[in-house]
DNA sequence: CTGTTAGCGCCTTCAA
DNA sequence: TTGAAGGCGCTAACAG
């Protein structure tokens, strides 16, 4: 097995830089082609501290990049310790809210040096704890989960011993979703956008409120709600009760509460979905429906995905900065923390379109 | 990997399973806690064959379970000389078309116990390359790259180069884009699409058509021009080639050249967007003009987005099976070869909805 | 079937 | 500064 295979030391010219040999080239090669021990070779190539002579230095370079030399990325992981690598962890790769906000953490990911791990859950809470659990034994540097909590006690219990295990392990954790677990968090402020959301909307003239509001158990969905309702309240309208539908986080499950909504005999007002992809499946069904939109019907969502804002009506929504706050959690991840636990809150902003006309202007 | 987590083995309460002990217990712990070899504890925590005693394996196991036992990747990667890395390389994540088939490959990873990580190239075709050598440094067993060759010769030669040694050096590799070279491909037929798409148009009465192409030096687009141009004229109809216009692969892309072309005087015929993010564009681009839309002007897409089918007017395009895709690749790279580079075709299948009417029927 | 014994490739004290 | 030597945690021949 033992197979020393560095290349016919030198002597001539040609070899090159053809990588395509079998069995790499190790670092003790480079050492070996450039005269200096592997501690040498070692620093040159990645040492901290820059304490190699100049001269061995640019030899050593030279050497490596002559020999087509990379470095193994678990070997050195095993010998630091820790690998760079950053786990994510999301619901669903496909659907736009992860994926900006994937793109996001990639971005700032790379311009670090980080490699980033996806890890999906299929809107199955638990899988979250598994995934960081997996993350820990790959000795991944940073972990951002990024997802609702849910009111599942043990669950969350189980997610807050994982991340807690892989902090204590020497990583760094991120959450972005609501403020419940002893972690650094990214807060989207559900509660306050929707509130303004709806104020927006009760000065436009709309009064009476129907909510689609998505699983029962997810706190996004939840604290939307609850924000809402009392933004309408404030305003001057009001959440009937009786219209509040829950369904899939989805299109289809906008979709399906829509046509449930409308076959209950609700026929006028608007419409809260608690995210755009729901509030287009919600716009198809009225579209199906035959309701006028947004004369009859009026429909605002939240999120403020961008490939959704070429719909027609154009939604009204809650502009949430997904790319951003990709990227901030990644920063949250690399700064050194100073304590406890932080918190960090990001706000979405109303955005006024047609799907929710103005009904005192005409 | 082996999450095996089942609960303390009974018998006594205490340690529990807290894994928040800093230092992470390590299978020589595992070892000498069931008292058993650490070759033995090897075996039965993760042993490809199974050749140890049912009593000593389970022994092994619960002490794992009971210390918290979590295997170290990167060791074990030293080790093996490998890691479980699946490298997913595509232009930008956030894009539907990628999400989607990124979705479909973490599926296909995740299943087979495969970590999948992902690089993007922010379009810089040059950036392919790069990522595929760096997966070759963390040993990567296995990269798909997503995305369109371009007409760069030494990019893709570079390409090319990389991805050999990345085989070379014992990794699977595919490519999912055209069929350009030596690797196993998974060929996405834009061509056939395009042009069994043009023809379905001129059987609804279309005959002038114009193209919002792409960027010039993209293959993918280029095939869907040259196919579409093709099933046009085989249909009688005909591409006007003062109304092929370029633009970037995105909304704004297909927004602003579809400006452009109103510009220029287009006012009635059916536009083809080389993909739905452009077609989503122009359409808001015609909306923005005033343009009776599909009346005046009709227009189609190409991928069939899933976020995208509830745009009204409803587009026409070629509904490509992108999360099937995803798990196609990750199939194809666990496949044992058997010779040359593979290539699997996928074909699309035109959908034709209200944006490019039935002119002959009224 | 189990235990012993080498490394895998790299980083990092510890001397020189 | 540089070199020599030990070890990271695990797997994979080899014997027993």
């Amino acid at each position: 097995m033992t197979d020393t295979r560095s290349t016919p030391p030198a002597g001539g010219d040609a070899p090159a830089a053809t990588p395509d040999r079998r069995s790499p080239v190790t670092l003790s090669d480079v050492a070996r082609a450039s005269g200096v021990s592997l501690a040498t070779a070692s620093r040159a190539v990645n040492g901290s501290a820059r304490k190699v002579r100049p001269d061995l230095h640019a030899r050593v370079l030279a050497a490596a990049a002559q020999l087509g030399y990379t470095a193994n990325g678990p070997a050195q992981a095993m010998a630091r310790g820790r690998t760079s690598v950053l786990g994510l962890v999301v619901q669903d790769i496909a659907d736009p809210y992860f994926s900006t906000m994937a793109a996001g953490v990639v971005r700032g990911a790379e311009q670090r040096g980080l490699v980033v791990t996806i890890g999906t859950t299929g809107r199955d809470p638990a899988k979250e704890a598994q995934h960081v659990a997996a993350l820990r034994g790959q000795r991944a540097s940073a972990v951002v989960v990024v997802g609702s909590r849910t009111d599942d006690a043990a669950v969350q219990a189980r997610l807050a011993e994982e991340v807690a295990a892989f902090e204590a392990s020497g990583g760094r954790a991120v959450l972005v979703s609501q403020e419940s677990l002893p972690v650094d968090t990214l807060v989207v402020e559900n509660e306050q956008g929707a509130e303004a959301l709806a104020r927006a909307l009760t000065e436009r003239g709309h009064e009476r409120f129907a909510v689609l509001a998505g699983p029962p158990g997810l706190l996004t969905a939840r604290d939307r709600l609850a924000g809402f309702r009392a933004g309408a309240a404030a305003g001057g309208g009001r959440v009937v009760d009786d219209l509040v539908l829950h369904g899939d986080f989805t299109r289809d499950g906008g979709h399906a509460a829509m046509h449930r909504l409308l076959d209950a005999g609700f026929d006028r007002g608007c419409v809260l979905a608690v995210n755009d992809v729901m509030a287009v499946g919600a716009m198809a069904a009225l579209r199906e429906r035959g309701v006028d939109l947004p004369g009859a019907v009026a429909v605002a969502g939240f999120d403020d995905i961008s490939t959704l804002r070429d719909v027609t009506p154009a939604l009204t929504t809650v502009r949430l900065p997904l790319q951003e706050i990709g990227e901030r959690a990644v920063e949250l991840l690399l700064d050194e923390e100073g304590g406890g636990p932080r918190t960090v809150r990001v706000r979405g902003e109303v955005v006024l379109r047609a799907s929710t006309p103005d009904l005192r202007r005409g």
